[in-house]
DNA sequence: ATCAGGCATGTAATCGCTTGCAAAGTCTCC
DNA sequence: GGAGACTTTGCAAGCGATTACATGCCTGAT
């Protein structure tokens, strides 16, 4: 069970063997094979925890997200993991569930195990936490929050231009009582597509109203927030959701209704994760590149090559793209 | 950045530093708040791999599914993970994809960090992959495949009660054209559904027909699925879905070719995620308990008391729920 | 026959931590 | 004041790998 075990039964040294198993070539053949039967004989797995303990480095890229549940984060996370194992890495994942205490539980997890690097795309971030991270050596990739420099990079969404377009379109259609629908996360990203949205209609629509509401990052936080919406005030001609999860849940509510989507209301998500095309109406939305980014934090991470040394401390932009489906409309007369 | 680090800068051994970070409470206080803020000064991070290696035991589980984008599976894991923490274990998911060769590496991967326990949650298993599991000691549950027996638990749902619900009340509403959707699993618990599918079938209703078709497990499957259906042959009144993830896709493409659900053609899903509340129309599908299974899984793995020593080697079944809601009616005159 | 030089293997230190056991301190009580 | 009983700490042996360095063997050239 253990390599010295191995060793034995093949009657070589424990070094052998491990030269055998992480195939450094100077073993003569037939040492190789004999190595190899015994540990297949005594269905020998390496104790991994040993082989990083001596080692040193790990070829493992850690993860953590906010909401597994939400199919945006997994997208993202797909994306990583098939870079890595391409590379030959580990990924090992976490989820928060948007409490800053797991958030910080999972870190140490992550730095315990000495991850090669971190992703971190989460939204509930707080300060001493980054500072935190900071002063680990280890390369660290932010989603949407934090800054870069040092060890850290930041990869962002340019949510804001995001948000004037499906802005200019709402109001362009006559939409001038809108509603926005986020969830409860601390602080970042939320509040930025939330401030954009003021900001644009400032420019575009001065006279619009916008009704906010937030609730849980899910399909039953999109209906609960809708019905927040629809019983306790004017009722919007749109909705705007911080994401199609919740603009899926805000759907079947109105439909529950008995509003139609988009004769009666304009619904918009954000993010085009695959649902956002199958459910009904399908949703008109703000397309984010998950993959791209999963990339973009994969190669900031793996020190592939020498050259990708320099990628630290960088900030990537990305820019979303308007996508516009069946959800939305001319705003009804009244 | 070592234990021995952190010994040196508070005057103690490294004995006493280890004691207290386990929360050995044979340590005097005025020594633990000494090493405690070298601890913090350092910004020490105990190394989890040596921790495990000297340590021996590993409070890790590890699970394996095969679909994350499918939320059968993470609610699964949900729950898993919601007993873990709770219980002070971590864990380890991995995903297969559906790949037999993916999940042999996983399956090492595990084996090589030592895990407590084992979720083995997919249908790509093969014979090999079984008995190998079965010769290492640790516990291991299977989901829907394989046999109990050792050191294996094994849990399972009650397919074909499910499947019988579904026929039985299609059939009444005067089905007889009927077609079953599955995805591309090696075999196991698809195949059972479909197989419980043509049994019952010949019972209550011999002369109904069956058309089968498969695609990938995931939204675009089951459209795709629909796609095939209804370009090779007669046109079926009902469609049972392997699963409410493929059922929502079949439900996108039957909408886009202007069949109206349930009024032209039924649909049924499988597992009652929460989706299948949120698509339109609401699906008629049968429930099976993720939470449940997720518990079972864990109480089977993790040696919480002496007692449920007795858990291994056991088989679960668990019965699963039919649901009715508004994808289904009766079966259109012709 | 002898020796330089490769190739194949073995030896042993090391990674960072846990833990059984021994040693040193502290207290209590007579 | 000192024995006995705890408490609190330190020592050092692993845990299971990796790897620099040493060693032994074989080959070919001198």
């Amino acid at each position: 069970m253990s390599l010295e075990a191995v060793a034995k039964r093949s009657g070589v040294s424990t070094a052998t063997v491990s030269r055998v198993l992480n195939g450094v070539d100077v073993v003569r053949n037939s040492t190789r094979s004999r190595v190899m039967k015994a540990i297949t004989e005594l269905k020998y797995h390496p104790n991994l925890h040993a082989r990083s303990l001596a080692g040193g480095r790990s070829k493992t890229i850690g993860v953590i997200v906010s909401n597994l549940h939400n199919p945006f984060f997994l997208d993202v996370y797909r994306a990583v993991e098939s870079d890595c194992h391409a590379n030959g890495y580990e990924v090992l994942l976490a989820n928060t569930s948007y409490r800053s205490e797991q958030l910080v539980a999972s870190i140490r997890l992550m730095i315990g195990r000495r991850v090669a690097g971190l992703a971190v795309i989460v939204s509930e971030m707080e300060d001493d936490i980054i500072e935190e991270l900071t002063e680990s050596r280890i390369p660290i990739v932010f989603y949407d929050v934090g800054t870069a420099g040092g060890n850290i990079t930041k990869i962002r969404v340019n949510y804001r231009k995001g948000v004037e377009r499906v802005v200019e379109y709402l109001t362009a259609l006559g939409h001038e009582r809108l509603a926005f629908i986020g969830h409860h996360a601390v602080l970042g990203p939320l509040d930025e597509r939330r401030q954009a949205l003021f900001d644009t209609l400032q420019v575009v629509c001065p006279h619009a109203t916008v009704r906010v509401a937030t609730d849980s990052d899910s399909l039953e936080g999109g209906s609960q927030a809708v019905r927040e919406l629809l019983t306790t005030g004017p009722a919007p001609t749109a909705i705007i959701c911080v994401n199609d999860l919740m603009a899926v849940g805000a759907l079947r509510e109105l439909r529950e209704r008995g509003l139609r989507v988009p004769e009666d209301v304009s619904v918009t998500g954000f993010d085009n994760i695959r649902l956002s095309e199958f459910c009904f109406p399908a949703l008109t939305t703000v397309h984010i590149p998950r993959d791209r980014i999963g990339h973009t934090l994969f190669t900031s991470l793996a020190p592939a090559d020498a050259a990708s040394a320099g990628t630290h401390g960088k900030e990537f932009v990305i820019d979303p793209e308007f996508v516009v489906r069946d959800s939305t409309g001319p705003a009804k007369k009244h």
